[in-house]
DNA sequence: GACCTGCTGCGGTTTG
């Protein structure tokens, strides 16, 4: 192989040149990749991550200094398209300067679902010898009938931004590519650039497929300030809710006292009212602050984004759209409304401010109710602590690895037997059973046992040499369109009369408006005129009150990390201890709270038991997450009606989860924890929730991965309702014919994994049984005890009733306050 | 005096 024909002086020289000295572990990385040696570097964005791997990368392939043809080299892959094209700008610089023209004649290509037709032919023609690509595009590069020509001389591939693709699908079809390059050059070097995670090894190990690698530590992290704006002198601070608006003055003070601040908000809807709100305190601020979510056009985004790097902005209140990415020197502060829930996902917010060099990254969350300056305080103690949260890879998606089937069949087919062992040469399918393969293979041949009287579904055919091949153009056209893993709703753009567009809404959200009917969207007040062939014509509105469109989104429920950190500081106050700002701020709550009830900690569970006008409460507070306390109080409800019948309404929030009979209820088997056992588990959880129905709608993304749903036509898209509507006849004829067919158990695996989290679920009972429990009887709601009052009669209610009905219950707690006086 | 929860990411055709 090849001898490094540019010395690592040589790369000393060229920092030099730029006034810069290599850190050690850029040289690690450049020696280690020299010699041959895979791995994962682990680094912050901005600590020169990008430099230590394609230095490294060239160091590597330039034995033979300039290649003898032009063959694709080096790929780098990236999850985002944005980063793609800055990445593949910022790559081109050191080639011209290094080793002394040995790299003339390279060049860096790029290649994403924005490149250009006649670019890719270009390419095509003459590869350029390192390209930039996303793992979608590598997949659809394995789909060419001469993918094995055009990517068996890759050398060196590095995958940026590891983190973000080993816990989903995206990562597991980029496994499966890189055993695919693996096997057409077994020397491959393969590196992942990571953030900070809590499972770094593990990490390594899926990218490597278990091969031996190196992890190197990049350089330490900066400096990290997590502080929290805590609520002025003026009245207390709300016990429940999540908006955060009564904060609206002091933020206003913030972003006054600072020119670049990013404002991030948890949902899509929030960051709209949160623009809106600063737009009419401060009216003078229209065109210096801007919205940034995914819903946004593209075109609208990158003007903002754009904005930013030019220091044109003053704030942009966003969502994680612009978690990753470009980065943005001008951002002096990082804002973050509500709880950020994850550690990890803190760091990076922290992150994206204290570009300049010896500055620190600084976080400041605005506690949108009481309860989130635990939250704070706790953050700050895990983050300082380095516990981050893990991603855990995902192991034997069978969609996915059916989709690949098909890719490679439509690419230059395969054997199955050494398609087989490729495919287990990964992480996710190195345990796959020889049944599970024939079944995915036979799925592919003949569309599995219900639809084999289908052409469309006999997608893939040996020929007379017994290749397996995609025969019918047509079939591989429809492929193409459909690769990927990512499958997002169905929605509706939103565009003006005159025809520029805004975004996209959910088609169940514009199915509740009517003709005329206002709603904010993109930092606007708009007016629905029209809506025709899934567009909502709209025009601009003045005035009106209006709705906020709702998108669902996924869930963010507190991480383990943050509930351990949440339970020691109140294990802490329960002692007496109220260290730093937030916790003295939220001092007489607590201290209100540990009077009329108790503070929980990791070896105290709490219960509160209520009577009230509604009939009979109880109140229990493990701090684990909402999920796990959706399964903790159906898991409970169904096991108490087992006993007694009863019925329930349930509320659960991250701290904990309240059970309401309209009847008087008998509590006391819930005393012995035997209800709360971890036995039976997995069957009362199926029982209890309603999981076939979870199952169904997961299945919808499942099939549209295994490509049994065809997307439509770019620009013609079809509405969810006719998705939604293909896949559920899909599921039934499964479920009626095909009984065995294996995606079937897929999805009902991944509601219970990844919906319902019952490892969590299990590992949280198994916790609480070794609880002291520490029971309650309430004469009122405590602190604790109210958000949860609160939310359940949020799902019963409208807005206005709902606020009605607080006022109600605020009044009654006032008198009950001065009775007890 | 206490009210609005739910994120992000990619890819793609073609005939008249």
């Amino acid at each position: 192989m090849s001898k490094a024909a540019v010395p690592i002086a040589a790369a000393d020289r060229w920092f030099a040149a730029r006034g810069l000295k290599p850190f050690a572990f850029q040289r690690e990385v450049w020696r280690a990749m020299r010699d041959g040696e895979s791995g994962l570097l682990h680094a912050t964005t901005g600590a020169g991550k990008t430099w230590s791997a394609w230095i490294g990368a060239l160091l590597r392939v330039s034995g033979a200094g300039a290649p003898p043809r032009a063959r694709l080299r080096v790929l780098w892959i990236t999850p985002m398209r944005a980063l793609a094209a800055d990445t593949a700008l910022a790559l081109r610089e050191p080639l011209a300067e290094l080793g002394d023209g040995a790299f003339a004649q390279w060049t860096v290509g790029l290649r994403t679902g924005d490149t250009a037709t006649a670019e890719r032919q270009r390419q095509d023609r003459s590869p350029p010898p390192a390209l930039v690509t996303t793992p979608e595009s590598l997949s659809l590069m394995l789909s060419r009938p001469d993918a094995d020509a055009a990517l068996g001389a890759v050398e060196v591939v590095v995958v940026d931004e590891w983190h973000e693709l080993l816990g989903n699908k995206r990562g597991v079809q980029l496994q499966l590519a890189l055993a695919r390059l693996r096997r057409l050059n077994p020397r491959l070097l393969v590196w992942g650039l990571s953030a900070t995670l809590g499972n770094l090894d593990e990490a390594r190990d899926v990218l490597l497929a278990g091969r031996p690698g190196r992890l190197v530590q990049g350089r330490l992290a900066k400096r990290l300030v997590v502080d929290a704006l805590l609520p002025g002198r003026t009245g207390r601070f709300p016990w429940a809710g999540h908006l955060g608006l009564s904060m609206l003055e002091a933020v206003v003070r913030e972003l006054d006292a600072s020119p670049g601040t990013l404002v991030f908000c948890n949902t899509r809807a929030q960051a709209e009212l949160w623009y809106q709100a600063l737009l009419d305190a401060r009216p003078d601020w229209a065109g210096a602050i801007a919205l940034h979510h995914g819903s946004l056009d593209r075109e609208v985004r990158d003007w903002v984004e754009a904005g930013i790097k030019r220091g044109a902005l003053k704030a942009v209140v966003c969502t994680s759209s612009l978690d990753l990415g470009v980065d943005f020197a001008p951002v002096e502060r990082v804002l973050q409304v509500g709880s950020a829930k994850g550690v990890a996902r803190l760091l990076q917010r922290a992150g994206r401010s204290g570009h300049a060099p010896g500055r620190p990254s600084r976080v400041t969350l605005v506690p949108t109710n009481a309860l989130e300056l635990v939250e704070a305080a706790a953050a700050r103690d895990a983050a300082t602590a380095g516990r981050i949260e893990s991603r855990e890879p995902p192991e034997g998606a069978l969609d996915v690895l059916v989709q690949h089937l098909v890719t490679v069949a439509a690419g230059p087919g395969f054997r199955p037997d050494a398609l087989l062992a490729e495919v287990r040469d990964t992480h996710a399918y190195r345990g796959l059973t020889d049944q599970e393969w024939r079944w995915a293979l036979d799925f592919v041949l003949r569309g599995g046992a219900s639809l084999t009287a289908y052409p469309d579904y006999r997608r893939v055919a040996p020929d007379d040499e017994g290749v397996h091949r995609v025969a019918d153009p047509r079939i591989a056209r429809r492929h193409r369109m459909a690769i990927g893993t990512i499958v997002s709703d169905a929605a509706l753009q939103v565009r003006f009369m005159t025809g520029q567009r805004l975004g996209s809404v959910e088609e169940s959200f514009v199915g509740r408006l009517r003709r005329g009917d206002c709603f904010l969207f993109a930092g606007r007040l708009l007016e629905l005129v029209r809506v025709h062939e899934m567009t909502a014509w709209v025009r601009r509105a003045t005035g009106r009150r209006a709705a906020v469109p709702r998108w669902n989104g996924g869930r963010m429920p507190l991480s383990t990390e943050m509930s351990d950190a949440v339970l020691a500081r109140l294990a802490e106050a329960g002692r007496g201890r109220f260290e730093g700002p937030e916790m003295k701020a939220l001092r007489p709550l607590l201290e209100l709270q540990s009077t009329v009830s108790a503070l929980p900690d990791r070896h105290t569970l709490l219960v509160e038991a209520l009577r009230s006008r509604e009939g009979a409460h109880l109140f229990v507070f493990p701090f684990a997450g909402r999920q796990v306390h959706l399964g903790l109080a159906s898991l409970l409800a169904m096991r108490l009606a087992r006993r007694a019948p009863a019925t329930f309404s349930i509320a659960v929030n991250d701290y904990g989860f309240e059970l309401l009979s309209p009847a008087p209820v008998d509590w006391a088997p819930m005393r012995d924890g035997s209800l709360l056992s971890a036995e039976g588990l997995l069957d009362d959880v199926l029982d209890s929730l309603n999981s076939g129905e979870l199952a169904m709608r997961r299945f919808r993304e499942i099939a549209r991965i295994a490509g049994l749903l065809f997307p439509g036509y770019p620009g013609a898209p079809k509405g969810a309702r006719q998705l939604q509507a293909s896949a559920s006849l899909f599921w039934e004829v499964f479920r009626q014919h095909d009984p065995g067919n294996l995606l079937l158990d897929q999805a009902r695996r991944e509601v219970l994994e990844r919906e319902l989290e019952v490892g969590r679920l299990r590992r949280e009972l198994e916790r609480i049984g070794r609880c002291r429990l520490r029971w309650v009887e309430l004469q009122r709601p405590s602190p604790f005890a109210f958000p949860l009052m609160v939310e359940r009669m949020r799902e019963r209610l409208s807005t206005e009733k709902l606020s009605d009905r607080v006022a109600r219950l605020v009044a009654e707690l006032e008198r009950a306050a001065g009775a007890d006086r």
